[in-house]
DNA sequence: CCTACCGATCGGTAGG
DNA sequence: CCTACCGATCGGTAGG
């Protein structure tokens, strides 16, 4: 168990890089430019940063294990001041969970762009997944797997929006001249179950993620004969 | 991280504070008549019972999720006395996770036996895996997944008697006669990813179980040419 | 197997 | 964004 160094009155979390002003200095101002009043942009860059915080450690321990204090203390602040930026910890759960979606959308939606062969397009698009599964640094995080510890009311929302991203690789799949056989509802399921897992078998030092991406696709094509 | 031994037949609770059973009884008939004493049995079969509540649970949930109260109350005794039968939550998992990958081995090789064609091995494996994986009533559940709310010194030892078992699909795929640019390894990994989720993916009233496995083998088989 | 409890931790809030 | 706190719940224990 993590033996919590969360902060009593005497000592406090140290805060990364972004302190409120310190005495005598304006609020923080952009390095060349105007002073700007306690600005939208601040709470929003503020904001997004917590998300991203967040972000991680949902993907790291899932929701359950993950606490308010946890993400808190990383973001620099104390569990009560968290509440200054979000609602609850379900909506912050949601809000992560349907922004890296969205992204995710875009980003494979822009691989895509300008590939024509359907083969191709698979490749790009599982390769795409992969990169956002298994990259830490953004809110394109491995959040859609693991809802066994979300509350169900939450799942249920993030269901709904998970099936309305399939639907990239719902085209993708129709587009296949696969063998007559092959159930394509089946077909996409279990592709997207391997890419959705990819940061639990992904092993570093292997094969690379293009080289993986390759390898699936040569065991999923089939050509219709 | 201490493990349990295997075989339920002789476990006894940790803590003999009773006194001695009588004469070996035989085990207990549930309208039987006759009264008997506490015996060994009694109290292996009331641990086992325990064992599966838990497994369901755990599976459900996640290990986090799961409080040992939730597990009391099902078992039907209070919290306190969950510790009559086990010693901690976490050394309750790993022997739950143990048994359960003992279990599902044994189903295997038995699914197995008779069989010589390595793609009707492959499919037979898969078909069984899908069953256990699926199966909700029993200790050869799918908490081999999800292992991302359990604390890490317990996780590194599943992950160990995980990596035995992953051996008989090892040697699935190493008989197989597939394309030389094929990774066997990757392969493997993909197969099993995909087996493993399999309670994610699977909805009731599609396709059936063994259509699923056959559908599988039909990607996933390749001939060398 | 129960009663009665423990210290720790949880998500969240009031008021500044 | 902090101080100070709430009620609930957690895994676990002592003693019967």
């Amino acid at each position: 168990m993590k033996l919590s160094t969360l902060p009593s009155a005497a000592s406090r979390p140290t805060r990364p890089a972004r302190s409120k002003a310190g005495p005598g200095q304006a609020r923080a101002v952009p390095d060349g430019g105007k002073p700007q009043g306690p600005g939208h942009e601040d709470q929003a860059d503020r904001r997004h940063e917590i998300l991203e915080i967040a972000a991680e450690l949902f993907a790291e321990r899932g929701y359950r294990a993950t606490s308010i204090r946890d993400i808190a203390e990383r973001a620099g602040l104390l569990a009560g001041s968290l509440y200054y930026h979000i609602r609850s910890k379900e909506a912050l759960f949601v809000e992560i969970h349907n922004k890296a979606l969205e992204a995710a959308a875009l980003r494979i939606r822009t691989a895509l762009d300008g590939l024509t062969d359907p083969w191709e397009r698979l490749q790009a698009a599982c390769l795409e997944m992969l990169e956002i599964q298994l990259n830490p640094g953004s809110l394109t995080l491995p959040i859609m797997n693991n809802l066994r510890s979300v509350p169900v009311n939450v799942r249920d929302a993030l269901i709904q929006q998970r099936d309305a991203f399939e639907t990239i690789f719902r085209d993708l799949v129709a587009d296949l001249p696969l063998e007559a056989d092959i159930d394509k509802n089946l077909y996409r399921i279990l592709l997207l179950s391997l890419l959705n897992s990819a940061d639990g078998w992904f092993r570093e030092g292997r094969l690379a993620r293009a080289e993986i991406a390759a390898q699936i696709i040569r065991i999923f094509r089939h050509q219709k004969t």
